[in-house]
DNA sequence: GTCAATTACTTTGCGCGCATAATAATGTTT
DNA sequence: AAACATTATTATGCGCGCAAAGTAATTGAC
């Protein structure tokens, strides 16, 4: 799926992960790399690269918290704003490909969860 | 569960595609890359790195076939064959840990095939 | 038989994914 | 207040995953 995503995607100068990034933004701007962490299940050394990617791309700013100063917040620009209406359609394009009843997509999202909760226990 | 599998095939040097590429041996040995590339689905590019990391590590030999000189057969030597039988745990353990009943596992492969079939089309 | 198209594989290059270790700021003990 | 542990993030290094381009051998068309 996030090969098929590819094509699309570059259209914007985004890859998937990058894309799961500004999602996660796009629900919750202005949050600390921690919980970026949480929201996009990404490693937070894989985020570094990722953000800094992000941030040449003029998507994202990264500001030192004064509350506290190890941590960084992570906000939106306009440009990276903006982006979320033009790319709404590509989510809604790939489930439509894919063809899921809603129960299959319950079923499906439901046993990953179950796997993962197993897993990190 | 690749990463929950990495630190039990670090044992015996291996990583989880390098341990697909190993079990699609065991199950068919002295192959075509071609035909790995279809039983492993990972692409041919990768397929070549991986390969020369088992052939460094003295698991698998590769020779040029005779009747396609384009074409290069995979083989198991001796100390990939004996790995079967010491790593036949791992995917034993796995099942265990996830838990799923075989309805679920039947369920989700089910899902995921029907994903790949639409997305291939 | 010759030449173009196809096929099997390799090379290069970039972007994760993540283990490990480092750095710097904050919290906690004592 | 000093020493230690914890936390947020970054740096380093390796192994994919894959697109794109390259090489060499084979097949197919004429």
């Amino acid at each position: 799926m996030i090969r098929e995503y590819r094509p699309e995607l570059a259209k914007f100068g985004l890859t998937y992960p990058q894309f799961l990034v500004m999602m996660s933004l796009w629900n919750k701007d202005g949050i600390f790399i921690k919980e970026l962490t949480e929201q996009t299940l990404l490693d937070a050394a894989t985020l570094t690269a990722i953000l800094k990617k992000l941030q040449i791309k003029r998507f994202i700013r990264c500001n030192k918290s004064l509350s506290d100063k190890r941590a960084k917040i992570i906000q939106l620009t306009k440009a990276g704003e903006n982006l979320k209406d033009k790319t709404s359609h590509i989510f809604k394009n790939m489930e439509c490909r894919v063809e899921l009843t809603s129960t299959e997509q319950k079923q499906l999202i439901n046993t990953c969860h179950k796997i993962l909760r197993r897993l990190s226990r």
